[in-house]
DNA sequence: TGCTAAGCGGAGGGGGCCTCCGTATTGTAT
DNA sequence: ATACAATACGGAGGCCCCCTCCGCTTAGCA
């Protein structure tokens, strides 16, 4: 009905930008320090900024932990590669395994956030769930083609162990690796 | 300094036993229903009691879940000595675990609590613990004795593991149970 | 029937989630 | 330099939950 105003979309406000920053920022100190379930009123507080603002840029929790996390998330995949080129097979998906595991238990309950995301369909963590089942896949179907690992096995079966892994509470990291090594026995084609 | 007034401890009465009923069976439908984090005003008030009387009785969510929860967790240890007959040794500790996980998907979210709890210090969760180590260390100790589980694993690791399977919202009982197999198979000993 | 220990229940303080809207700021057009 | 939208800010307020405290009620003994 009324004119469109303007086709071209106006660039960011400083303000905008620079408080989106600051939210992004206090939310990644909270988290680590005090878990994701930190209050959103005492993120905001700690940025400076108000509740409102905050809730304007971040629908919820989620869309949040979404903005704190994609960078790490990314790295993790990535790590899958650089395993893939130095690692026999094998190995290679035991190192980013455990290392998915050693990340979850570092970020406390991201994990937890992360491995029900596997099975939900946020745009982001579709995403994101890509870009997992990218690394892990040909991690998998290489140790799989070495005959280290049974074929039929799924990746995000996998997945969903490992993490279920960090789920527990205040899991030590040697015992979380111990739980890791039954999963990936678990993993090996049954002797023939 | 004043005298004790009645030596003999009252039995409790009528009005209080009949409210803790009450109490107990209300979150027990709640919990089916809506899961572990039901409000528990809402119990009280399904319940027809004040939450003052819900609180007095029970300190704590944790409590209530223990209330709930008890006959259950205790019929889930008992199955283990049915399976110890009835089965052959990996069966047996197969068909228990089977039975655990089953258990902790129908209970939605009381598995997370229970599988936490085995490292916590609560005075039911340690007694509970103990039921169920009894409970599993007679499986897996037959089942390493068939030379059927490797015998450097532990059973609370196994059980952690296990219990991180319904840690996931949302499992598929035949998805929980493809979890399982890896985990069984890492269970067994290389061979030889 | 009377009395008192035991039990009841809900108001209220503290806090978190999220929405709404009056006010302030930015950046562009004149 | 100035005016004026478009954009963004922020916090009050509604709703819900947790948990405590204490004046009122009731069961059950004497």
């Amino acid at each position: 009905m009324g004119s469109t105003p303007l086709p071209s979309t106006r660039p960011t406000r400083a303000d905008a930008a620079r408080n989106y920053d600051l939210l992004v920022s206090a939310a990644r100190e909270a988290f680590a320090e005090h878990g994701t379930d930190t209050s959103l009123e005492e993120i905001a507080r700690r940025a400076g900024v108000g509740i409102g603002t905050l809730y304007r840029r971040f629908p919820n929790r989620t869309a949040l932990l979404e903005a704190v996390y994609v960078d790490e998330i990314q790295s993790v995949c990535d790590r899958a590669y650089g395993f893939a080129e130095r690692l026999e097979p094998f190995d290679a998906l035991a190192a980013w395994l455990r290392s998915f595991v050693g990340y979850g238990i570092s970020k406390k309950s991201l994990a937890v956030e992360l491995t029900a995301a596997l099975g939900k369909d946020s745009q982001f963590f579709q995403s994101c769930k890509v870009n997992v089942q990218e690394a892990g896949e040909l991690l998998l179907s290489k140790a799989k083609a070495a005959g280290e690992v049974r074929p039929e096995l799924e990746l995000m079966d996998i997945m969903r162990l490992v993490g279920g892994i960090t789920m527990g509470r205040d899991m030590e990291p040697d015992e979380a690796n111990r739980l890791l090594d039954i999963v990936l026995c678990g993993l090996r084609p049954a002797a023939p």
